[in-house]
DNA sequence: ATAGAAATGAATGAATTTGACTGATTATCA
DNA sequence: TGATAATCAGTCAAATTCATTCATTTCTAT
């Protein structure tokens, strides 16, 4: 048995029961307990279920919740050490802003204060945010299907209303020349007020977005700080214009 | 039986009786006394349950409603009529306010229409809209835990700016001389903003509902017409007041 | 065909969960 | 009220599950 093939086996039951016991793998895939953990240990880590003692669980809000797809979830583990440390930047009492999209949500896993204050335009966010008991505030407009996040005028409106001590992005492109950039143009101009009503503003791009530039401008390099995971060619060419913060494993 | 299971068998049985022994649960889990003993303190910490001598209770504690999943359990069938035929009131191209709440939450299921639009204060709505394919917005605001329901001055700010043709609202008590009333202040207000904008507003209320009062006051029954399913004690006195659609089985 | 990489299964001791037992506390009923 | 039974929290040893390591097998790219 093909490993994909025994991962999506193991989604399959966990789906139809809700969770699984190792045992119940071992016999179900006939192999060892310990490709059954190392299985799910990866599954884990790309956020398919939730690992409990004696097996699995799926997972109550999760992002890829409808298309579970491994290869779909790419650079996952240095999404992942982007965010924990993103994370590591908030304080007691914050009040945050956190753009939808993948690398923000993983950044909900890594925070450890509940007294601090959200406002975010994802949808999912908000399900991960109530359930580590962190108070938050969602924007309003119209619904994006495909990403389900908040866009259009109506959510721009409804972010001027807050002032934010950290604003914490994803971003498609950024370049030393053009700075950040982003396809869509409601999703820029939502991005750019955010930097404006923010202190401080953090861009969370890993090393694939530097030198891309995409169709609109969101914003000056100089308007955030970059944390990224890798000292990326021209490294010099950023530095010098913003903050760049590498975050290497530890 | 892995930790997680035996956790939610638990819960189950409690929301199907209301209390549970002890001696219960250790039959049907096939575990020890102590096992089961040190699962009720778990989700006792929790707040899942109460346990009290013998065994464990459902917690609702004076003002604090059900959770939104206990709530989506009872009177299902009931909710189910109410909501197919409150769906079928909507026609091509209405704009329509959809009130956060399990029986609001039924209709979409019943909705055949896919060139309306609808705005909502509801979460878990959100999706199932756009699962639809229909047009969604969200109100803005704060996201309360308990039933992912967006209230506060925000939404309401965020309410002002649309018209309806139809609302279709839940409520918690319907009482033919202190009119719909709820017990919360924030929803109240919401309601009651969300039927000024509308030309035709709709209370979706199961017969438990009436004769009940709560503790605010949203509107006037002669504000809405009420789509029930039983005819209930003093119809005359509600219908003489309003428009009260009684659904039966078909 | 072969070297290197990836995946596997077995084995280890550590960590967690479990069930039985204890004496203390609480409920029941005459 | 007092006697009796049931339930309780706390402790401990046994059983289960865990992460980690390592040798072996399988796969992959030349």
């Amino acid at each position: 048995m093909i490993i994909e093939e025994r991962h999506r086996l193991i989604m399959d039951t966990l789906k139809k029961k809700g969770t699984v016991k190792i045992s119940e793998l071992v016999e179900l895939t006939n192999t060892s307990e310990s490709t059954i953990r190392r299985d799910l240990t990866f599954l884990e880590s790309i956020n398919a279920l939730k690992r409990v003692h004696g097996g699995a669980t799926l997972l109550k809000g999760g992002f890829n919740e409808p298309s579970y797809n491994e290869k779909l979830i790419q650079n996952i583990e240095e999404k992942k050490l982007i965010a924990g440390f993103a994370a590591s930047l908030i304080n007691h009492g914050d009040s945050i802003y956190l753009d939808a999209g993948t690398t923000t949500f993983e950044m909900i896993n890594y925070i450890d204060k509940n007294d601090i204050v959200v406002v975010t335009n994802g949808l999912k966010h908000i399900d991960a945010l109530i359930e580590k008991g962190i108070d938050a505030y969602i924007l309003g407009g119209k619904v994006r299907a495909k990403t389900k996040a908040i866009v259009g005028i109506d959510a721009i409106k409804s972010l001027e209303k807050f002032r934010f001590d950290k604003a914490f992005l994803g971003i498609n492109g950024v370049h030393y020349e053009y700075g950040y950039t982003t396809p869509d143009s409601d999703e820029a101009i939502l991005k750019e007020s955010a930097i404006k009503l923010s202190k401080e503003s953090f861009v969370l791009a890993d090393e694939s977005k530097f030198g891309e530039v995409a169709f609109i401008k969101v914003a000056e390099l100089d308007k955030a700080a970059i944390i990224t995971n890798n000292k990326v060619e021209n490294y010099e060419k950023y530095s010098e214009k913003t903050e760049v913060k590498v975050v290497t494993e530890q």
